[in-house]
DNA sequence: CGGAATCCTCGAAGATACTG
DNA sequence: CAGTATCTTCGAGGATTCCG
């Protein structure tokens, strides 16, 4: 099994993981890994949120960390911002398509997770066990 | 579109994703967001590896990283540690069938990321050049 | 060779206060 | 309401040293 290699004559393989450190990998870990990311798509693929009503919606983000997690999203194109000139203010945030196809990619996460949740589990009690008898 | 959210009652959908504050989805989320599980079972995926190879293929690493990352790989049942007891010590590590499984995950993140990584960079420079004019 | 132990740095994330 | 500005904490990860 190969994960990445392709070779650059004439492949056609999807990825070659090592194209000089990472080729965009990492800012997609970065997503991905942090703290709130996945949890604020997962709210905005259920269509246009609302600020406050995102920070409502994901529990324990504090207001500076949904303020940096958005603004993350939108600099990389998967989420617009669109501020209404009321009072008092109106921001409301919509995935773009690009955010769209990410849901997909946390789906996948999510599935596995789940996929393989007890195994992990019990893999790990096991591993523990063995080293704290 | 929903993410995630399954009816308890009755759903086949996939996933709920906050039960009980993310299910162990966390849990993979750290490790493929941290700096080198990916890398890692990437070159796992090529088959059996010792210590020190893994060293080499992986560059930049540093032993105390690889040894924690492998451990954490270890007790979590996605990778199998053998030790030959020979003179000098050889250790050699394998993806177990949960590990080997993890690669599709680590295949979709790759995809992705190369599917996007011209439509991201181009949003961060349009974002950067809107804020910085 | 393949670690374990220790020390240190630095950035992510939390708490709090102020503002257009 | 929807932020920005500061200060602080905490832990991931790096460098180094020692060991079986």
């Amino acid at each position: 099994m190969s994960v990445g290699h392709t070779e650059v004559t004439g492949g056609d393989a999807p990825a070659e993981l090592s194209c000089a450190q990472d080729c965009g990998v990492r800012d997609v870990q970065d997503r991905l890994g942090d703290k709130w990311t996945v949890h604020v798509v997962v709210e905005l693929a259920g269509g246009v949120r609302r600020f406050g009503e995102l920070r409502r919606l994901v529990p324990g983000i504090s207001q500076r960390m949904l303020t940096l997690t958005l603004r993350r999203l939108e600099r990389d194109g998967l989420v617009t911002r669109t501020v209404h000139a009321t009072v008092p203010p109106q921001v409301e945030y919509e995935l773009t398509p690009t955010g769209h196809d990410l849901t997909r990619l946390v789906r996948a996460l999510v599935d596995w997770s789940l996929a393989h949740r007890g195994s992990i589990a019990e893999a790990r009690r096991a591993y523990d066990d063995r080293r704290r008898p």
